[in-house]
DNA sequence: TTATAATTTCAATAATTTCTGAAAATTCAA
DNA sequence: TTGAATTTTCAGAAATTATTGAAATTATAA
C-alpha cells in the first residue's frame, strides 16, 4: 500500500504530534493511517505503508486498542485482524483527555492528599503545606470540572464550546436570575 | 540546603510529573523547589538541594524563565541571581495551557489548513480530506474556546468551574429565554 | 490432530534525550 | 582596567525510550 502525498504528510505530522502528546511516534502514525483510510487495515498493510517492523505494529495496535481509539472489524473470509477507528474525533479527544487526567493529574492529587495529612515537622513545612493546599484545591476543582464536562451530552458540550466568550454573558444572566 | 522529607517527596514527584507534561524532570524539580521555598533561591542552592550539576540548573532556570514561571528577585548586597515563582498556581496552569496549545494544537491546525487547500489527487484523498476537515473544525472550536476562557477574568473563570455540571442547566435556561 | 498463517513477545540494538563538568563568557566591585 | 565571582555554553557521557527481528505462542483450516 502506497500513500498519497496528502495522506503521507498528515500521517507523518500526526506521528510527530503524538510524540508531544505522550503517545509515541509510530502509535500516532498508525492511528492517523487508520483514520484516513477508507477501508479497514491489517497489520501487514500498516507495516508496509509506514515502513516499520511487524513487531512494532503489533505493539502499537495493542496500545491503540487499550486507549479504545481503534477496534477490530472482522473481514469475512480473511483470517487477519483488520482495524478501524473506534468513534469520531470527538471520541478521540475525550479519550485522550480522560487518559491525561488519569496519568497527569490524579497521581499528583493523591500524593498531595497524603502530604497534607502529615503534620509539619521542619519549620519550612508550614509554608510548603500551604502551597500544597493551593495546588490541591486547584487540581481538584479542575478534575471536578472535567468530570462534569465529560458527563454532559456531547451536543450540549459542543454548544457550550460554540458559546465561547458568551459564557461570560451566561454567567451574568445567572447572576441576575439568582439574585 | 537540605530538604525536609515532606518537601523532598513533593519535589521528586513533581519532577516525574513534569516528564509527563512535556517539561523535563529537573526543570519540574527546580520549579517545585522554588515554589515550596519561602525565600528566593540561587542556582547553587538549587544544585545542592537537588544534587544536580550547576550547568543543568542554569539550563533549567532559563527554561522556566522562558515559560515565565519564575522570575529574578534581586537580593540586596548579593551578586548572585535569586529566583521566586512568577505568580500563583493559576498563573502556572494558564501558562502551561498556553504553551501546550502553541506546541500541540497550532502546528496541526496550520498543517490541516494547508492540506485542505490542496485539490485531491488520489482517489482516497476525498475521504481523507473529509476527515481532515472534521479534525480541523474540532481543533479550531477548541482553540477558540480556550482563547476565550483565557480572556475571561480569573474570577469568572473560577466561578464557571465551580458551576460545574450546572453549566448544563444554565444552557437550558438560556434556551428558554432566547426562544 | 497437523500444518500453516498470523500475532505476540522480548533481548539486542538504535535513536533520542538528558546531564555533567570544564572551558568560555559575562558581570561587577575595586 | 583588573580579577574574582557568577553564569552560560556545549561536547561528550549516561540514561532513557523506541525499534527491530527472530523465536515463541496462538488461532484456524484441513
Amino acid at each position: 500500500m502506497t500513500l498519497s502525498p496528502l495522506v503521507q504528510r498528515f500521517v507523518m505530522h500526526f506521528g510527530e504530534m503524538g510524540n508531544r502528546w505522550g503517545i509515541n511516534r509510530t502509535v500516532g502514525q498508525i492511528y492517523a493511517l487508520i483514520v484516513m483510510s477508507e477501508d479497514a487495515l491489517c497489520a501487514d498493510q500498516i507495516a508496509g505503508a509506514l515502513n516499520i517492523s511487524r513487531g512494532n505494529v503489533s505493539m502499537g495496535l495493542k496500545e491503540l486498542q487499550a486507549w479504545r481509539l481503534i477496534r477490530q472489524a472482522p473481514v469475512p473470509g480473511d483470517r487477519k485482524d483488520y482495524f478501524v477507528p473506534a468513534g469520531d474525533f470527538w471520541d478521540m479527544a475525550r479519550r485522550v483527555a480522560e487518559e491525561r487526567q488519569r496519568r497527569e493529574i490524579e497521581p499528583t492529587l493523591s500524593l498531595l492528599r497524603d502530604l497534607l495529612l502529615a503534620s509539619p515537622e521542619a519549620e519550612a513545612d508550614g509554608h510548603a503545606q500551604q502551597k500544597m493546599r493551593e495546588l490541591h484545591d486547584l487540581l481538584e476543582a479542575f478534575t471536578t470540572w472535567c468530570g462534569e464536562l465529560q458527563r454532559m451530552q456531547p451536543d450540549n458540550l459542543k454548544r457550550l464550546m460554540r458559546l465561547g466568550a458568551g459564557v461570560g454573558k451566561v454567567l451574568e444572566l445567572k447572576d441576575k436570575l439568582t439574585k
